[in-house]
DNA sequence: ATCTCATGTTCGAAAATCCTGAAGAAACAT
DNA sequence: ATGTTTCTTCAGGATTTTCGAACATGAGAT
């Protein structure tokens, strides 16, 4: 490793003040220890870093790319840095977030905005999941908080709490056949048409699917967007969370039918598996409750 | 800068080796040594990054996080090193190649194969381009060499070299009113129906556009890929390159039609901007010569 | 239990590295 | 020219890092 951090540190020094001594001064050093510094690095390399031709020294081309590649390297350090240091005071380095399709993702902003601000370094990773992904996620292991799993828990030792309630609604595209239908539509009628079912992103746990009408010929997508955009084509019916079909519903791109038994809302939870939540689990845990009890994320 | 490089190498010689004593052979010092940089860093960043409290030394939570994240730091700063140390040789750190929709991306397949097989540190950058846009990326820097160019440069300094034809066909959906026409289908007939136009990515430089016959209704598009799906639609006619629509003739989901004033095969070039390549530029250059004279680019 | 072996630590001395401060050369501005 | 700024050189010194030997400590074998 002929590169350190600390020369890197010199030349971006040097860059942004102009001169080595400037640079110099803003590192509390003598300028004959910067010049030192370099000359080794360029020494190490084998590359001139300065061209000293003229008064100044200027950075020659190779100069220029190892500096702004170098800037890169320094950034990532620093992060590294923080991480650890703060992950010594009970910060997980990263927390991986599974997050249903069935929370919107403009309710999931303002929480991810005021964790921005905390003054931590934790990296989140989010993965969208679709209906019991999200326990399988928790499951083995590829993420940390569960938001938006449904009402079944999988066997195994989860905390849970209730997030709020997903409204949905029955919808089909005006050309369809059922767009005209006296409501409400009994389910013998329905199971005559197809439809649209977003298939489960379950890879261990058993795959479940919503409210399917048994017999019934079933197109299976594998998002909600996709399933969405299947049934504004008419080419399926099923139904969509209110929040999502609203845009359209008053587009008239969809038509709101009543059906026989028609869906309750859906129970969604939050759920994590670590029985000691680190520092960044916690605030997420404590900040959903907050969300939960005042509603605010009831779509 | 509390992180050096040279204590995550010892670190990464430690896990790998199983022990601080192995580690210490393979980097030709002393267990104490060992020690000394492993303490130094431990109280640099505040943390324990071993447990010490059996036989042999194991890594901690944080210890482990930061080897992980570190390993990544250490390959960053070695690719560095060597793209540095090989752009001292005349390798350009990155090379940008601007590759018009025209080239099929397999016939490019084999020349970036060959170049990953090079012992060369540089970087490819591909971005693609539609028509002119590939003279654009070089005018205006974005790009150091165009591959798949028209027969028009914009005015400046240019390297230009002849890289092939592309034959065209004009073609409709079995469904579109043309398909049924007799051929050769004359002009005035093509014009009364919407034609489908790849918009052009040119920013800086005047915008082209492939014969469009006036006054037609035209659909604009951005890439040669959304043109195909237009006319497979059969919302719109006009010319694809035959290596794009032989698939789609096989599968009579296109029909090809003669016209009067047929198009020509259209010309590409490959082109550059530097009068003094580097040796990656210089090794495309090359290549694409040979490809060219073997006419192994002809679609 | 005891011995043996390997591991990691400690410590003072030696070596290497890095910084300092003064002096000097070279380019630019006035 | 003259002065100023900039970078370099160089010798000395401070600091950091390494060395090697002595020392602890746990694991496995006898």
């Amino acid at each position: 490793m002929r590169l350190s951090l600390d020369a890197l540190l010199v030349l971006d020094a040097i860059e942004r003040k102009g001169s080595f001594a400037a640079a110099a001064e803003e590192l509390h050093r003598v300028p004959s220890a910067i010049t030192y510094t370099v000359q080794k690095l360029e020494q190490d390399l084998g590359i001139l870093i300065f061209d000293r031709s003229g008064h100044r020294a200027r950075l020659t081309e190779v100069g220029t790319h190892l500096l702004k590649d170098g800037r890169y390297l320094l950034d990532a350090a620093a992060q590294l840095e923080d991480r650890v240091r703060q992950q010594a005071t009970g910060w997980e380095p990263e927390l991986r977030l599974a997050v249903s399709d069935l929370v919107p993702f403009s309710a999931l902003l303002p929480l991810l905005a005021e964790f921005g601000q905390l003054t931590c370094a934790t990296r989140l990773r989010l993965q969208r999941e679709v209906l019991g992904g999200t326990w399988d996620a928790l499951h083995d292991g590829r993420a940390d908080l569960a938001i938006g799993a449904s009402d079944q828990p999988p066997p195994g030792r989860y905390q849970r709490q209730p997030l709020g309630t997903v409204p949905f609604v029955f919808a089909v595209a005006p050309e369809h056949p059922l767009a005209r239908h006296t409501e409400p539509i009994p389910l013998y009628v329905i199971r005559k048409y197809r439809a649209v079912a977003v298939g489960d992103t379950s890879r261990q746990l058993p795959a479940r699917s919503l409210s399917i009408l048994e017999g019934q010929d079933v197109l299976t997508v594998s998002t909600l967007a996709e399933k969405l955009q299947v049934q504004l084509a008419g080419l399926g019916t099923g139904y969509l969370p209110l929040s999502l079909a609203q845009p359209y519903i008053d587009n008239e791109k969809l038509v709101v039918k009543q059906v026989e038994d028609g869906k309750d809302p859906i129970a969604l939870f939050y759920a994590w598996k670590e029985p000691q939540p680190g520092k960044a689990l916690d605030w997420f845990i404590r900040r959903l409750k907050q969300a939960a009890d005042a509603a605010t994320l009831t779509y």
